[in-house]
DNA sequence: CTGAAAGCGCTTACAG
DNA sequence: CTGAAAGCGCTTACAG
């Protein structure tokens, strides 16, 4: 099984009876060579078991096409929905992406950056780690390389995001509960070092504003955006001497934690105390109760990110438009009406 | 913005008054120049922006350094856990590995791999999309580049594979059932063309051979192996003339989805039916009720396979000892004793 | 310790 | 339509 030395386009041309420039022109598809040619070519590159040596190729052409997609957190399957999306254009486009993660770590964020760097790719796709550092993308801006941000921005960045609109994704959702009769409100999970953060806060506190709830009915819970941050978001919340009757939640991870931390105490979302999310990943649809949330059509941002990239490259830019996605409130089970409210599930 | 041409090591050199040899070595980190210059050389590749160009290396080197990981579904957390553990061994091994996805897709699974082989991976690791053909890997075998399967072996292939002890691990949950009183037992989702599926069966059915549950007190359900397969399965099961009264599920998500169902129908998971899952993700934990499922010790097994990896291609070997990893039963609510039985929670 | 030279596997003008 | 030649950016013996 070990491999003979591996198989050239010399071997393939000497197999063929032909020279190594037209074995090279075969394998790009070109129109200037004879189909009986071609045909006698591909099946010499059949029979020596020839494997495309695209390191050398790149060398020559100085021009990639590999692309790297650099996610912060694989394990959240938010994200893995939006690698998804990219994949079905990449995948058209006939590219595989490499995908890389993080795991939110700015150093381990380096590391990777530089491998695809190294490996010549492209253009990337980020999705930045928490506390990337304003210079962390410098070096590949002024390598040429276009970058494009998904979902997270860096606070001073001219590289080109998408993303949802956080903002008004927060707005409605928030409206929703001020229209179910509910009168104090809590913001769940997240914390200021995030751009996001600060634009779901913002349509949080924009809505309460607008509808009249005033600052002493709001409580603001930072913490993880995990489960686990959710979980401890509620205790939190319950323990305030005028506890919140809804909340807000930083994303739908947050959103299940709150719901676990009420089912734990014998309480039932929707029923005593309404919550809702943010992405509207798959699950929430499945949860019981289902989870109202913030819908960001997640897989036709990836889509979308990856048309971007693709065109950047085309045109060897690294500009581009920013994309702010359109979302939806996506009513369910868990935002129910508050208990004390005349209102009710008028509205 | 736009890039200068690109710094190459003679650029380097010219800037630190050296030969581009010195600078090679400069970057390889040899022992053999003098700290100063050196010290030198690394300025000089600070002031011209240097990226290293791994794939001229690689061409040059004939061997490169980059591992592929390919993954038959990515939004399956299971698989994000794996991966994860992968990439803890790699990072410590100075690799950044790079991940595909398959989407279970035989024919996406085949432009995975050979683009992946065109970048000239030192090593692949992957768990191989549904369906695959015995052949898939052929060529790559023939290459010499080393494999190492992770979590799903192909029927009759001597690729190394690292994976949970399937059938011991549904043989310990099939008998905690059947100690908690159940008699009529059920095994949800999964289907016969997933080797996983007859080693995980398998178990099943030795433990009700050895523990005296007769064929006919056995339903075997086969159904997609997501929460969707698993409401379905459930649904089949109570429409059984004698219902089952406990269900050993394929994996997690089957779980999820029978517990889901579960209380659709207003009845819950442990009080009323008996459900255990397989894998115990992250979630099992947290859900309510908590899933009573067979831990594999999914990042163990990344690392494992990882390690194993770095060896073979340490050792320029494609041969490699199977590894079967230690399972365990995690018992948490969702697996109470029948309901009729007189055994009760005995044993 | 450091430099000059060859060569890895391709692609790209350039001839013919 | 097809071949001979140069060159992409590195590393690796080989001299010195």
């Amino acid at each position: 099984m070990a491999s003979r030395a591996k198989a050239t386009i010399l071997d393939i041309a000497r197999e063929a009876g032909v020279s190594k420039s037209t074995v090279s022109l075969v394998l790009q598809g070109s129109g200037l060579i004879r189909p009986e040619t071609a045909t006698k070519v591909r099946k010499a590159i059949e029979d020596v078991g020839y494997v495309y040596n695209r390191g050398a190729a790149n060398l020559r052409k100085a021009h990639s096409n590999v692309i790297g997609m650099v996610i912060n957190d694989l394990t959240n399957p938010f994200f893995a929905e939006l690698a998804v999306g990219m994949e079905r254009v990449f995948q058209a486009a006939g590219i595989v992406p490499f995908i890389a993660n993080t795991a939110e770590n700015p150093v381990r964020q380096e590391e990777v950056l530089k491998s695809l760097m190294e490996q010549g790719v492209a253009g990337l796709i980020v999705s930045p780690a928490r506390g990337t550092t304003p210079g962390a993308f410098r070096r590949i801006e002024s390598a040429g390389v276009p970058i494009v941000f998904t979902m997270r921005r860096l606070p001073e960045s001219r590289i080109p995001v998408i993303a949802p609109d956080n903002h008004r994704g927060a707005f409605i959702a928030t409206e929703h509960l001020i229209r179910k009769g509910h009168r104090r409100l809590a913001f769940f999970g997240g914390s200021s070092d995030l751009v996001v953060y600060h634009e779901r806060l913002g349509g949080f506190l924009e809505a309460c504003e607008t509808l009249g709830i005033p600052a002493s009915d709001r409580l603001i819970v930072e913490g993880e955006t995990s489960r686990k941050g959710g979980m401890a978001c509620l205790e939190t919340a319950l323990a305030a001497a005028q506890p919140p009757t809804a909340a807000l939640c930083f994303n739908d991870a947050v959103a299940f934690g709150a719901m676990l931390a009420l089912r734990k105490r014998g309480l039932e979302a929707g029923a005593d105390f309404a919550v809702v999310g943010f992405d509207d990943v798959a699950e929430a649809e499945h949860y019981s109760p289902a989870l109202t949330s913030v819908a960001v059509d997640t897989a036709g941002l990836g889509e979308r990110a990856a048309h971007v990239m693709l065109k950047m490259i085309q045109s060897r830019t690294t500009r581009a438009e920013d994309h702010i996605g359109a979302v939806s409130l996506v009513v369910r089970e868990s935002s129910g009406p508050d208990r004390n409210s005349q209102v009710g599930d008028a509205a």
